[in-house]
RNA sequence: GGAGGCGUAGUUCAGUUGGUUUAGAACGCUGGCCUGUCACGCCAGAGGUCGAGGGUUCGAGUCCCUUCGUCUCCGCCA
């Protein structure tokens, strides 16, 4: 039998069910032992791996080319299945109770032996990881790696299933460009000059934003894109300078309807990979999150929310509690559930009240164990009465055995913050994270405004629906406790998604500008397009983006995005594989009208 | 932009207070042997600018300075 394309078949197609059949497979050499006179093969493609045996007493000739193969040779191998003996099955491998007996084998390319093993079956047993660097300069053999590939292939089938749903729900995929001005969101941009145009440049999209609008403007009621975004900021383990997301917006659409979508989007995602996500996801207000998690993306597999005992601790004996009290501050805390035994005095209060408190941005922590018989232990519960004490424990709602942890500080945006972060530390630390559990929520109520020296700024965008119309005098104080139509959706404590029905009045828009301090000119120069467009009958539209490597890297479990996308940058936003960014000819910089400010031989010579 | 960690063989790492001639291990690689392995086994072998540059010292992989690369946290960023 000749090996075609048509009659080839994947390591994973072939079963028990093809014993005695002759097969064609192909694919790398992921490993080979020689016995002597008995050569076994793990030939490796997309599908899985496949045993394949050459077998001098059957054929001499294919033994001895068998001998020649290395690691990572294209191959292609015809031959017989058959079941293995019984003691040769291998229970570790898929395809272990069959192998292939070689009757053909073609060597289709060679390979250099490759920069380190991409072969998985060694490695994942002595827990070998591969510098990222070496692996990303040499993306191409990572990315054989079954781990990478099971990635990809996991990714594109989220991406497949999230277009499905949305195809079914009428939405209408159209592209925007990358070549556009700079979007209203509140990174730098990446900039590309433009050649015809001297001195001016174009900005690479931070999201389809103002695109997908006008899409509504235009009248196509329901859009999606798989779409890339660009922003030029340092980067973090879940932040690239490019990455993409699902971007969606619909007409004549209120929350419900966006939820409900998104909710089918998600539960998609995790079904493509066997996982399930209960719906409909939980809602939580802005400041219930801050409140209650410390956290406007809060983690609801696990508990620990806040109690506040600043009136509690008004009158207690203890100087730094009741000073932060009567002077305007907050004291909160919650319960670390079951851990007393396990937490030593050393550790709470050398570690966790003298470091970890610290690293999470706080001055300090009170611990006290809750013991039996209404009694607890700590370096300062002789300052407290146990009327106190029995408060305290009731507002963290901590039983016999927690653990009660608590923060006081002037502000309490401060207490919030330093408690959120302090609740995510422990949890990680401790295992406090059920294991395979999905906690998706709804965060709501967004503020309109906040306030940087002195002046409103939007935490969301500028094109965002305030809850109620913004008017005419309204004081500064009424403006910021205006809330938004704004959602973000997190999962696990991580915001994976967020959008808005956004603003369809032109007047509304006009003044939302206006509070922001923009002028008539900036307008103008930003969007004068956009706030021109509003005024040509808008529907009411609203929509929503999701971050497609965060949703991915969650659902497949890897410890960063970079491991759910074929080509990512580094740390620094270097490609080493490319090797780009990279300095251009002389000339194509005159093209631009571009002069270095840095002399090259400065940067180099350095 | 700030703080910290790391950089030794192809890969992952060890290398003591600065002191043993030739800087080690495992895996990988090369050659040989081996008929049922699957992290095959056995024997032999090759492989190093200790990131780079400078300094201290009788002596530096080890200490100091500079620099480059990379990772983590903060800043920044939906």
């Amino acid at each position: 039998m000749k090996f075609t394309w048509n009659n080839r078949q994947t390591c994973a197609e072939i079963t028990e069910q093809n014993v005695n059949d002759t097969v064609c497979v192909a694919g790398w050499v992921d490993t080979t032992r020689d016995h002597g006179h008995l050569l076994f093969i793990h030939l490796r493609d997309r599908s899985g791996t496949l045993q394949i045996v050459c077998d001098e007493n059957k054929n001499q000739g294919l033994y001895k080319q068998s001998k020649t193969l290395r690691s990572e040779f294209v191959v292609n191998v015809t031959g017989t299945i058959q079941m293995r003996s019984p003691e040769t099955i291998n229970s570790s491998m898929n395809s272990g109770t069959i192998e292939l007996i070689a009757e053909e084998l073609e060597i289709l390319s060679e390979a250099k032996t490759p920069p380190f093993m991409v072969s998985e079956k060694a490695t994942e047993k002595m827990d070998l990881t591969v510098d990222e660097d070496i692996r990303l300069t040499y993306r191409y053999l990572d990315l054989r790696r079954q781990t990478m590939q099971r990635n990809i292939i996991g990714r594109s089938k989220i991406i497949n299933a999230m277009r499905d749903t949305l195809n079914h729900a009428g939405f209408l995929d159209i592209e925007t460009p990358f070549l556009t001005k700079s979007t209203p969101e509140g990174a730098r941009d990446y900039l590309v000059p433009s050649r015809t145009h001297k001195n001016k440049c174009f900005a690479l999209p931070q999201s389809p934003q103002l695109f997908k609008q006008m899409l509504m403007m235009s009248g196509f009621e329901r859009y999606y894109q798989v779409a890339r975004c660009f922003r030029d900021e340092d980067l973090r383990p879940n932040r690239q300078p490019e990455f993409t997301q699902l971007d969606l917006e619909a007409s004549f659409v209120n929350e419900t309807d966006v939820m409900t979508v998104t909710e089918s989007l998600i539960q998609a995602a995790f079904a493509s990979n066997g996982l399930t996500i209960e719906t409909p996801f939980k809602h939580i207000k802005y400041q219930d999150a801050m409140n209650t998690y410390g956290s406007d993306a809060p983690d609801c597999r696990y508990d620990m929310t806040f109690g506040d005992v600043t009136e509690t601790f008004k009158n207690c004996g203890y100087k730094i509690f009741n000073s932060i009290a009567n002077a305007g501050g907050a004291i909160k805390g919650f319960a670390i559930p079951g851990l007393a035994n396990e937490l030593s005095k050393n550790m709470l209060q050398n570690d966790l009240a003298g470091k970890s408190i610290q690293s999470c941005g706080g001055k300090g922590l009170t611990w006290m164990k809750v013991l039996d018989n209404n009694e607890f232990e700590s370096n300062i519960v002789q300052f407290f009465t146990n009327e106190e004490l029995m408060a305290a424990r009731e507002a963290v709602n901590g039983n016999v055995g927690d653990v009660m942890v608590f923060v006081a500080d002037g502000s309490l945006a401060t207490v919030n913050e330093v408690l959120g972060r302090f609740r995510v530390l422990v949890a990680e630390r401790f295992n406090l994270i059920p294991e395979g559990v999905y906690s998706a929520c709804w965060v709501t109520d967004f503020p309109l405004f906040e306030l940087n020296d002195g002046q409103l700024t939007s935490p969301h965008h500028p094109f965002t629906q305030p809850t109620e119309p913004v008017h005419d005098g309204m004081s500064q104080e009424q403006l910021l406790n205006m809330t938004t139509r704004a959602y973000d959706v997190v999962i696990n404590g991580q915001e994976v998604g967020g959008g808005s029905i956004r603003i369809h009045d032109s007047k509304q828009q006009a003044m939302i500008f206006k509070l922001l301090n923009l002028s008539e000119d900036e307008i103008e120069q930003k969007f004068g397009f956009f706030v021109d467009a509003l005024t040509y009958g808008t529907p009411p539209h609203g929509g929503l983006a999701i971050g497609i490597d965060r949703l991915v890297s969650i659902i497949l479990n890897t410890p960063s995005i970079r491991d759910v996308i074929a080509f990512p940058k580094n740390r620094v936003a270097y490609c080493p594989l490319t090797k780009a960014p990279s300095l251009v000819d002389e000339a194509q910089l005159d093209d631009l009208n571009i002069q270095h400010k840095t002399p090259i031989e400065e940067l180099i010579g350095g």
